[in-house]
DNA sequence: GCCGTTTTCGGCCCGACTGTTTTCAGTCG
């Protein structure tokens, strides 16, 4: 799809008038490539079915960036953009990440130094000649020599699952402080975006200063990037930034919902309250002089006319329409989840014996686990084959017997996660498959197939009568692993039509992604999360997968393992 | 450059912190 490579461009141009000290369009030029990169069509498809008009339907597309579409996707290039590359030959999202670095300094560092790269940056740095530049000084070639640093050591983003631990012990170490009243984390770690930036700290305290002393003095803290009387950033060994934020109780709700973003939620919410003549700030919601609004976020949303929205759906996707009108969905809750149908247990590549997952599923409170190992194929992970299935049914049947004979509420049902091959057949024989609770299947073979022969391949598998779920559905895996080519539109009618369940895989996958979680919801099919547990410790991973389904809107009904097992079993092709 | 249930023109979210140009621009979120 051309809509990242043209999402790209429109940053880049946004970054260049930025450079000229151009006011408003850069905005105009993020908000299209917002909007862009969010797209669910394929632009180049909008563009044959309607033309220019149909470009100016998406959102913050205008007659002039829709031309500019046009070119790209006849010629392959957007003259105005050249030209600004040409006036201004660096490269400008490169240098945009050092921290402290912004348009107008780079543009003074190319004019006056020829810097045109972090490579031209470094070298200039090291022989000082950043100081006595018009606008710099010793301080700013400093801190640019260390953001220089810390970007080679920086991770970039971190998967959610990785970083939300170690966020939770700080907040933790706040919360034990005497001068803490309350304390949340925020950003994009509260709105449980798969992948997290920097993690942002809320607290409510009368003595800024002494929070302040403490989180600057935390262990792992390798630099101060700055620190106020309400506002202190750090940067971590770990290899990313940690923020504070210190406000009084009463703005303390409005200080949440400013930090929670997003931005461009915060800007929608903001521009809604000045539409009824208010003012909202991070300090509170204010009529004239007035705060009205602010201890806590539920009176924010309320005194200026919203339903209270969930962080998980901040992101000005639609959510601000739905809250205005009342007709927000009931998300689904980490409390709602009955069991765990994707665990491998130690009779393949997992590391616990199937006793031990049931018994850490029991300690979670579920009422079902679903033990799922691997198939022949996968050698690697010591698939079974057909004999080894058959054995280990009769084990686990031998558990239940036990677990009646304790009256345990509590049953382990089998079943496997079996390889689609090349051609879409399952590397199980049906005979076999029939005898399972449930069958998984899915790919991790021959992955690189063009779209029509990938979807040749799901279509049949799909079609298997004895296939009930497909695992991790397109095999993204985040920040590693693009998608496979496939038609997730053609998957969804599939799984309409053929009663198949898809899973969002909560492991470092994220399979399914927010955006098409929404859309198989809006079409009506069911799904399923679940961990892909290799080890009982993993089952935890449950909570993110959650958080995937509520940031794609996903609410009890749409996700089958909230049932009973009784209902739970209804859901699958052949228990009815 | 985009947008509109007061608007097709005149707006475009709001504030903290830093360093340096010593009164404010640049950067960040």
């Amino acid at each position: 799809m051309k809509n990242q490579e043209l999402a790209k461009i429109f940053y880049e141009i946004a970054n260049f008038l930025q450079t000229e000290g151009v006011a408003f369009k850069p905005f105009a030029y993020q908000r299209a490539a917002k909007s862009l990169e969010d797209l669910k069509e394929d632009v180049a498809q909008i563009y044959i079915n309607k033309g220019k008009n149909g470009l100016e339907e998406i959102e913050g597309v205008g007659k002039n960036i829709a031309l500019q579409i046009e070119e790209y996707l006849k010629t392959g290039k957007i003259a105005g953009h050249q030209e600004l590359k040409n006036k201004l030959p660096v490269k400008i999202d490169e240098l945009m990440r050092v921290e402290g670095l912004g348009p107008k300094k780079i543009k003074v560092l190319y004019e006056k130094l020829g810097i045109k790269s972090l490579k031209d940056l470094e070298k200039a740095v090291k022989k000082h000649e950043l100081k006595d530049l018009f606008g710099f000084g010793e301080t700013t070639e400093k801190n640019i020599l260390q953001g220089l640093e810390f970007l080679k050591t920086s991770h970039g983003r971190s998967p959610l699952q990785v970083i939300t631990p170690v966020a939770r012990k700080v907040l933790k170490k706040l919360e034990n402080l005497k001068e803490v009243k309350m304390a949340s984390l925020a950003g994009s770690l509260r709105r449980k975006k798969e992948t997290i930036g920097d993690v942002d700290f809320l607290v409510a305290s009368d003595n800024p200063k002494a929070v302040m002393d403490f989180f600057v003095a935390l262990p792992g803290v390798k630099k101060v990037w700055g620190r106020g009387d309400t506002k202190t950033s750090v940067y971590m060994t770990g290899g990313f930034d940690m923020d504070l934020r210190v406000v009084p109780e009463k703005s303390y709700g409005s200080a949440l919902q400013y930090f929670t973003g997003s931005k461009e939620h915060n800007i929608a919410t903001r521009k809604i309250a000045m539409e009824k003549g208010l003012k909202l700030s991070e300090y509170g919601v204010f009529e004239g002089e007035n705060q009205i609004a602010g201890a806590t976020e539920q009176d924010v949303y309320k005194v200026i006319g919203m339903q209270y929205i969930e962080p998980e759906l901040r992101e000005d996707q639609g959510e601000i329409q739905s809250s205005l009108v009342g007709s927000l969905p009931a998300l689904i809750n980490l409390e709602d989840i009955k069991g765990d149908l994707h665990c491998h247990s130690n009779w393949n590549g997992g590391e616990h014996s199937i006793e031990v997952m049931a018994k850490t599923a029991m300690e979670k409170g579920y009422q079902y686990i679903g033990i799922s190992d691997h198939s022949k194929t996968l050698k690697i992970e010591n698939g079974l084959n057909e004999k080894q299935l058959l054995e280990q049914n009769k084990y686990i049947k031998n558990l239940n017997s036990k677990f009646k004979s304790q009256n345990l509420k509590f049953r382990i049902l089998h079943g496997v996660e079996a390889d689609i091959l090349k051609d879409g057949s399952i590397d199980i024989k049906n005979e076999v498959l029939a005898q399972l609770d449930y069958v998984i299947a899915s790919v991790h073979l021959n992955t690189k197939m063009e779209t029509k022969e990938m979807m040749a391949r799901i279509e049949k598998a799909m079609k298997n009568s004895n296939v009930d779920i497909i695992a991790h559905p397109t095999g993204r895996i985040v920040g590693r692993r693009e998608e496979y080519k496939i038609d997730f539109d053609q998957m969804l009618k599939l799984a309409n039509q053929t009663g198949t369940i898809l899973e969002i895989n909560s492991s470092a996958r994220m399979d399914l992604r927010d955006l098409y979680i929404r859309r198989a919801k809006n079409e009506g099919v069911k799904m399923i999360i679940n961990t892909d547990a290799h080890h009982k410790d993993q089952m935890d991973l449950m909570e993110y997968g959650v958080s995937q389904a509520r940031r794609g809107w996903a609410e009890k009904e749409d996700i089958i393992n909230t049932q009973s097992v009784e209902g739970l079993l209804k859901s699958f092709k052949n228990n009815d």
